[in-house]
DNA sequence: CTGAAAGCGCTTACAG
DNA sequence: CTGAAAGCGCTTACAG
C-alpha cells in the first residue's frame, strides 16, 4: 500500500482498523477515545489512518458497551404546523451543541406505541414529543415511559395525566389580547375555530373570560362563537365560512379573535369582500404571529409563541433530568406569550 | 411473584427476561423470532411475559449480529418549506409500512459531515436528502456515502454530481405555464424571484425560454427580472418589493411568474393595493400549490409539485438499491408537474 | 506504553 | 424440542 494510494478501504471496525494501522485494538481505541500516556507517533498514525479511511465507529457497539446514550427520540404529529417545524428544527440544533442526537419520527395516531417501542428498543436518553396528540393516547405513552425510567417532555400538548409539560401561557396570552380589545373599547367579540375539547382551548378560553370579568363584564352576554355550524377541514376555509356566517347576524360583534392565523386570515378576508373596513368596522387578531400576518392589509395582530424561549426552556429541563432517575412528580413550565399588534386591531366604531 | 402482580419488573435484557421467564435465551429469542418447531406452552409462556413487562430487543445489540440495518437516514434542510415537511412526513409513513424506519437529522450546512458521520455509525441502509442544499458539499457527502457502499436519494436538489435524483420536471412545468400565458395572448412576462444560481432555477427558465421560441419568440425581448434590485429575506416581502418595483416600469409585463407562492401573494397584493385587476390588467402565477393560493382574491394559480407520485417513486427506487450493491451510474428520475389554474390568470388586455 | 481477554445483548449453528 | 457456546464491534480493567 503506497502512501499516495487514492483509494483506501473501506473499514468497517476497529479490529479491521487495527489491523490496517498496524497496533492492536485497545490502543486504537485509545487513541480514538483522546486517553492520555500513549506514543505520539501511535496517535499519528492512527489520526492518519482515520483521515485517509473516513471510518468511523460502529455506534451500535459504542451503544452496547456505554449504557447511557445521547440520543434523545423527538417525536413530532404528523400534521406539522409552521410553528411545530420550527420548534423541531431548533431543538435539534441546540441539542447537537450539548452533544446530543436528536432522533426525530412522525407519530401517526395509530402507530405511536410502534414508534416509542423503537425508540425504547434503541435505548434513548430521554423522549420529546412535540405538539398535539390524542390526549389518552400520550398519557399511555408516557406511563411507558416512566415505567421504563426513561425521562420525557411534551412541549404544547397541555393537560396530559402524569406529563411533563412546556407550553405557552396561553390563559395569559388571550386575557392580554382581551384586555387590548377592551381597551379599545369593544365589547362584543366573536371567537373564530376557538372551541372543542382540547386543554389548550379550554385556557384561551378561560383567558378571555377572565379578563372580561375583570372588566365587569359577563363573558355569556358578549362572546360570540359559530363554530358549531361548520366544519374544519382547512383552518382558512373554516375561517372564510365563520367570516360569512358572523355577517348574516344582525348584530355583529366588533372583535374577532382567531383560534391561529390562518383561520383569522380566512375571516378577515371573507369580511373585506363584504364591503366590512379593517379596523375601521371590525377589529381581529390572530394567534402563532406567522408569516402570513404579513400577507394581508392591514398586517394582522397575533399572538406569538415565543419558539426560541420554549426550545431553551426544554432544552435545560431535559438535561436536568437526563442524569437524574425518573422524578415522581409530574413538572410543568409555562412561557410567556408575546401580543405583537398591528394594524388589525383599532378603536371600537361607535 | 403473583399472577395478579401489577408491578412487573423492567427487564433489560434477553437474559433477565429468560430467567424470568424460566427459559433459556435460546429459546425465548427463537419464540421472539416467530421460528417453528416449539413447544406451544413455552410460546404461550413468553408471549404472556412479554406482554407483561412490555420488554423490547434492545436495537444495538441486534444491528450488531444481524448486519442489515432496517433504518433509513433522513436529511431534511434546516429551512422547512411545508412542502418539504409533508415530503418527510409521507417518506417516513410509506417506509415505515414496508417495514423500514426513517431516521431524521437537519441537515445544517455547517454540520453536514457530522450528521452524516453519526448516520455511517448508525450503520444505516441508506440516506436520502430531501430539500435544496449547498451543491459542493452534497455533492462531498454522496462522495463519502459511494465510498462507503451507502445508497443515497436526493429529493429535489437537482445538478448535484454524481448524485442519485428524483425531481419535479421543472422545465416541463414552466413550459407548461408560459404556453397557457402565450394562449391568453401574454407578450412580456416578468419574473418574481426566478433568479439564482441554482439548477433549479436554471431549469424554470430554460422552460419559459423553450415555449416562448415555440411560439416564435426572443426572450430577451420579453422576459423581464427586477430581482437584482432588491434582497431576499423573507419571500412575501420580497414579493411586495419587486410587485413595486415593477409598477414603476413605463411598460409592464402583464404576466407574472414568481418563484413561490409567497413571492407571489407579496406581488399580488402590491399590485391589487396599487390600483390594478387581477386578473383583468394582470396575471399572475406561483408555484408549489400551497394553501395560500386559496389565500387570495382572486385564488392564485400555481405549479403542483405531485408529492405523493414523488415520494411513491422515491421509496420503490431505495427499496431497489437497498438489496443491490451500490451502482456506479447515477440515477435520476423526473415527475411530472400538474398546473393547476385558478383566477389569477386570464386573457390578456389589449 | 501496549496487548490479550472479558463482557455488553443479541442470534444461530452445534450438540444433545 | 431445548440449551451452552461462539461471535458481532466495541472498551476497559488486568497483565506485562
Amino acid at each position: 500500500l503506497t502512501k499516495t494510494s487514492r483509494k483506501p478501504p473501506v473499514i468497517r471496525s476497529t479490529a479491521e482498523f487495527a489491523a490496517y494501522v498496524g497496533l492492536s485494538r485497545s490502543t486504537v481505541s485509545r487513541v480514538l477515545n483522546g486517553q492520555s500516556g500513549l506514543r505520539a507517533k501511535n496517535i499519528q498514525r492512527v489520526r492518519a489512518a482515520l483521515e485517509e479511511t473516513g471510518f468511523t465507529l460502529n455506534a451500535h457497539a459504542l451503544h452496547l458497551r456505554g449504557k447511557r446514550s445521547t440520543v434523545i427520540g423527538v417525536c413530532m404529529e404528523n400534521f406539522l404546523t409552521p410553528t411545530a417545524v420550527m420548534k423541531v428544527s431548533l431543538l435539534q440544533q441546540q441539542l447537537r451543541e450539548r452533544g446530543l442526537t436528536a432522533l426525530i419520527e412522525v407519530l401517526e395516531p395509530q402507530a405511536s406505541r410502534k414508534t416509542l417501542q423503537h425508540f425504547l428498543s434503541l435505548r434513548v436518553g430521554a423522549i420529546v414529543f412535540i405538539g398535539h396528540f390524542e390526549s389518552e393516547d400520550l398519557a399511555e405513552r408516557i406511563d411507558d415511559l416512566n415505567r421504563h425510567g426513561i425521562p420525557h417532555l411534551v412541549i404544547d400538548a397541555v393537560g396530559v395525566d402524569r406529563a411533563n409539560t412546556i407550553s405557552l401561557d396561553r390563559v395569559k396570552a388571550m386575557a392580554e389580547v382581551t384586555t387590548h380589545l377592551l381597551k379599545l373599547g369593544h365589547r362584543q367579540f366573536g371567537l373564530l375555530g376557538i372551541s372543542g375539547a382540547f386543554q389548550t382551548v379550554n385556557d384561551r378560553v378561560r383567558g378571555i373570560h377572565q379578563a372580561l370579568r375583570r372588566h365587569g363584564l359577563d363573558p355569556a352576554k358578549c362572546v360570540h362563537s359559530r363554530d358549531h355550524l361548520h366544519t374544519r377541514k382547512n383552518h382558512f376555509e373554516f375561517g372564510s365560512q365563520l367570516g360569512q356566517s358572523f355577517c348574516q347576524l344582525p348584530h355583529m360583534p366588533t372583535a374577532f379573535m382567531a383560534v391561529n392565523d390562518d383561520t383569522a386570515v380566512g375571516a378577515l378576508l371573507e369580511f373585506q369582500a363584504t364591503g366590512l373596513r379593517v379596523p375601521d368596522d371590525l377589529s381581529i387578531v390572530g394567534f402563532n404571529n406567522q408569516n402570513i400576518c404579513l400577507m394581508t392589509r392591514p398586517q394582522l395582530s397575533s399572538v406569538d409563541q415565543q419558539i426560541e424561549r420554549t426550545v431553551d426552556v426544554a432544552v435545560s429541563t431535559l438535561l436536568e433530568q437526563l442524569g437524574e432517575p425518573v422524578r415522581r412528580q409530574k413538572m410543568t413550565r409555562q412561557i410567556e406569550p408575546l401580543f405583537v399588534v398591528r394594524g388589525s386591531t383599532g378603536p371600537a366604531k361607535r
